[in-house]
DNA sequence: ATGTAATATTTTGTATGCCGAATTCATAGT
DNA sequence: ACTATGAATTCGGCATACAAAATATTACAT
């Protein structure tokens, strides 16, 4: 088996997404570094490192002298993050191999009629969304794009776990991906973007009533 | 005078920028930490939380140990940064508000007017081009935006200094600046938009030849 | 009882030290 | 002379130690 050889600040960095996931963590939290460094069984230097990184991409906020917190939650952050997801995984899908997203689209239609067939819990649900983007995306080229699309989307992390146990939404977000695919499958790229765009506005709206 | 109470790592951070601006660093080169820290005066830790947060930010890479490095530049990644950037200035400018885009025209046109008059040096110019951008966008109410602006600029920096000692470019520059400007006292949002994402597309094709 | 000042405690920010991995140099063998 | 193998050294990654700031606590005065 292949032993982890990365940094920790990474591992650490990963942790403390899927706990976030889990929600772990209540917006607008304080961080002791001492004790969560203890919890997580390291020192505080490589936690502080990715702390660090954490407040880049915008899921954490630092004051000077009071450490770290969790940012806290707002519908006008949410709206945010959901316009700029939604330029940017639009650029991503404009500048696609055209070919190759032809040649995605059967599967990409294919993972979202199981979409809502297995029911199982949060998490999976919410891997299994990311990973649908992450297949349409898959034909951009500029790399950097999609580092940035990543980075951008752990922001919207801290706000994964309100959606948890609603159903109806999760069958309109299927539909749009259907769409989506079907566009693809039609080779009409341009309104797939469209379709995507409305995507994440429509999600950005369902999402909205469960923000405080 | 109101003395420096900010984490060191963000001087350090802003600091190794504008030695980037002057072209101090070789791109590609690999980062000695010790011997930086003990040239900046301070200690290796806020140094490598400046290196981290610099390396999330695209303009240092970090090889599982090996350190950090400068990204190396290259055409195809600069064409990445510059549609990055031209796509989220143009999502500024759109979700600005438009009085006071009206209101800021006169100021950006008397900016771009007097642009290639202070032929100083290619720093004030490099400066003088930001902060033309910050004031055009200066009314966009999507705070993480902006951050995400400045994010992505940072990782511009590496390029800044390819573009000295040539003032055709800029005489360029300045007269796209006009045109956006103009758009603005006309009261035509969507055609700035469109100029401004063509001044984006065009300064990268101005830069193209001087990278190797 | 409440507000304030002084002190104690906690916690962050920074410096230093140690260990192991990775690179480099030297040496031996073909 | 060239490659391969091993030793030495350098350097990054992580832990620990220290300093400074912020928060909590207590004592005192009003």
């Amino acid at each position: 088996m292949p032993i982890e050889r990365r940094p920790l600040r990474e591992q650490i960095r990963e942790e403390l997404l899927s706990r976030l996931d889990r929600g772990d963590f209540a917006a607008g939290t304080d961080i002791n570094e001492a004790s969560l460094a203890a919890d997580l069984g390291v020192s505080r230097t490589p936690l502080r490192e990715a702390l660090i990184t954490l407040a880049g991409e915008g899921v954490l906020e630092s004051n000077q002298g009071r450490g770290f917190r969790f940012a806290p939650v707002s519908r006008r952050e949410f709206r945010e993050l959901c316009e700029i997801v939604a330029a940017l995984e639009s650029l991503a899908l404009d500048c696609s191999d055209p070919a190759h997203l032809r040649s995605i689209a059967p599967d990409l239609l294919k993972l979202a009629q199981d979409f809502p067939d297995n029911v199982a819990e949060q998490q999976v649900i919410e891997r299994h969304d990311d990973e649908w983007h992450d297949l349409l995306l898959s034909g951009c080229r500029n790399e950097r794009l999609l580092d940035l699309i990543t980075s951008v989307k752990a922001g919207m992390r801290r706000y994964a776990h309100l959606i948890a146990g609603d159903d109806a939404p999760l069958e309109r977000e299927a539909a749009e991906h259907r769409r989506i695919a079907e566009f693809l499958l039609a080779d009409e790229p341009a309104k797939a973007v469209q379709a995507l765009r409305d995507n994440w506005i429509n999600g950005m709206e369902r999402m909205m009533s469960r923000i405080p």
